[in-house]
DNA sequence: AGCTTATTGTGACGTGCATCACAGACCCTT
DNA sequence: AAGGGTCTGTGATGCACGTCACAATAAGCT
């Protein structure tokens, strides 16, 4: 993993919505609070039910939240990569964290502690703006997912997370978007509710039909218009 | 549709976390400001994809929030009962609302305006914690469907479900607790993204295994101890 | 490089449940 | 009280897809 930069860190920060508010001198005081920490692939971050104490930001890599189904099974709630956040609601409410974090790819984020968060929502405004945006982003997020999940046909839930994950992850093409994540087969079964066999069965039939390609090192090329902006994740 | 008296919306007023830190004053100067407005069953209080410049408050009946999937199917997000608000997400972010909304009994509803909600939120901290409280609520309960959304048997999901509105809307009784609402297999399927039949069937089941009684007047007797509170709706 | 573990590719099989079809029960409405 | 619409109960049918099984790659690790 390549660990950002001081620099890399500070763009970060400035891109953060629910801390633009923050003058340039609260937002290092802020960083002085800031706990780093490494992490490696398939490593737990968070534990579903444990009481967490910290919002979490990720510097670096791509983690998954999950919620455990069954002893063998998993379902994906959200992807989340360099920027974002998790962990924000179990410190909104106090109540335990409703999944778990487990990393995709080796990374880093730095940890807010439940104090210094109160401290910046409780004297700026714009934070509590910005919180409330998330909240509604992450609401709209689910229940857009929920709309998939309905979906009666596996390929068309296989198609719709692919979709999403091109708008999340994706970088655009002369041929079309590029998703190039460390995502498995397993991976896109846990998030549109079918299984792995299905999903392999599914992408070798599209690269077929051509609506995607499949490229070096983990990339996945949607060929396929997307109809529109729908935030899956 | 029985009419609630002044006495019980002040009751219902009293009992909304987000107006707790108003004065009494302040309450009164908000309900000068709202249009009441009835409506029937089945009628359509609020349409995705629309732009909604309204706070909804239930003051009596119910209501399901819905997403279309396809011409003849809908999913069930959640239903709501008197003294539930709904539509706030597209007073606070200001997109179009996220889905649905459609009366399952006759009722009631008021109406608060984008610039009387506003108002209330700039002037009151307590308020601004009611709404962020509001969201985590909504996204738990999300959060939750989803998890019960992508269990394998669709018994389990109906049982789910079950309990999910027995917690909700259910009383406790000597042998049980039990559901009244005006509430449709076809709608419990809505709900557990399964066949209208199926519902029907894992009933009958229910009730000749004697897991649950059907009482007469649309009531259902779940005897079937709970696991734990969830808040599925 | 070589060995191990994780991931992908495919065939074969069985079944849960969606779907269709229709009958009977239970309403609202006039 | 009649009768049209909605809701419930149940059988028959078919197939999408989950599951198992195993082979072929690819990716890590020392």
């Amino acid at each position: 993993m390549k660990t950002p930069s001081e620099k890399e860190i500070h763009g970060i920060f400035l891109k953060i919505p629910f801390l633009a508010g923050l003058s340039e001198e609260e937002r290092l005081e802020l960083r002085r609070h800031i706990i780093h920490r490494d992490f490696r692939r398939n490593e737990v971050i968070l534990n579903e039910d444990d009481t967490s104490n910290y919002l979490y930001l990720l510097l670096a890599g791509q983690v998954k939240v999950i919620q455990k189904i069954d002893q063998h099974k998993e379902h994906i709630l959200a992807i989340h990569k360099t920027g974002d956040f998790f962990g924000e609601m179990a410190l909104l409410d106090g109540k335990t964290a409703p999944a778990s974090v487990v990393a995709l790819t080796d990374g880093r984020i730095c940890l807010i502690t439940r104090e210094t968060f109160i401290h910046v929502v409780r004297t700026n405004r714009r934070a509590v703006d910005g919180i409330i945006d998330l909240l509604c982003m992450r609401l709209r997020q689910a229940w857009l997912q929920i709309r998939v999940m309905s979906f009666k046909d596996a390929e068309d839930r296989v198609w719709a997370v692919l979709q999403g994950l091109g708008e999340k992850f994706g970088v655009r093409d002369s041929r079309g978007v590029i998703i190039s994540l460390g995502i498995t087969h397993q991976n896109i079964a846990s998030l549109s509710t079918t299984s792995r066999e299905t999903v392999t069965r599914f992408l070798s039939k599209a690269v077929k039909s051509g609506e995607i390609e499949i490229l070096d090192r983990k990339g996945i090329l949607l060929k396929r218009a997307f109809s529109e902006k729908r935030h899956l994740f």
